[in-house]
DNA sequence: GGCCAGGTGTAAA
DNA sequence: TTTACACATGGC
């Protein structure tokens, strides 16, 4: 099977996600940090508290004090955490003089890799959705989706699986972005429980018959 | 009340 | 090199 007949099949479905939804690439980076293992829901309070607090800003986040911070993004969930890995980020992000100066770095995701808090899946999130650079992001929905697809290990790594999208598919911001993206509204509004909805987009793709989540 | 959510870092086996 | 666990809120 192939990854583009899958893709189609989705976004047939599903229709464009328009990811990343946020008003600006800054506040992309921020949400790529606080929605590690959490509810997109949740990450939104957040954003939106920040955003009340005029604190949706490099600066001002950098210098804001932990604990504040913390109460202003507790709905998402691992706040304290959270506080310092978006404090730590924001540091970085002044020092590389913003968006432009990150882009412009020799490894941009070696450095964001070497940051305290971001992982490849965040990294990456940065990458494709805040900085438009060609690289696929994984989460836990794709290792799942495509190893009850037969198409992977259910023990592959992250990079393995990164390796096996960037190998098949054009190297295209466009379709990544929207890929990643239908990857999620798939997993989030379909065949999480039952196992197998009859109306699954990739029904007759699966050999297991096993959900696609879960 | 239990499970899960657009992960990551650390420590033990 | 793998596996286990902490981190924490909110929706269903």
């Amino acid at each position: 099977m192939n990854l583009l007949t899958i893709y189609e099949r989705l976004l047939a479905r599903y229709g464009r996600q328009y990811w990343w939804p946020a008003e600006s690439p800054f506040e992309v980076m921020l949400g790529a940090i606080l929605t590690q293992n959490t509810n997109w829901k949740n990450v939104e309070a957040a954003i939106s508290n920040l955003k009340a607090a005029h604190m949706l800003d490099a600066e001002k986040i950098a210098a804001c004090e932990e604990a504040k911070l913390g109460e202003l993004i507790r709905s998402s969930g691992f706040f304290n955490q959270k506080a310092v890995r978006l404090k730590s980020f924001c540091r970085f992000y002044l020092d590389c003089g913003g968006e432009a100066g990150l882009k412009r770095l020799d490894d941009p995701r070696q450095a964001l890799l070497a940051l305290h808090g971001i992982g490849p899946e965040t990294a990456d999130s940065i990458l494709l959705y805040a900085l438009d650079l060609p690289v696929f992001v994984i989460d836990a929905y794709t290792k799942r989706i495509f190893a009850r697809l037969g198409l992977s290990s259910a023990k592959a790594t992250y990079h393995q699986l990164q390796d096996y999208f960037e190998a098949q598919l054009p190297r295209d911001v466009r379709l990544f972005n929207e890929y990643h993206a239908l990857i999620v509204a798939h997993a989030k509004r379909h065949c999480r429980v039952k196992p197998l909805c009859s109306d699954c987009p990739l029904l007759g793709l699966c050999p297991t018959g096993q959900p696609h989540t879960k």
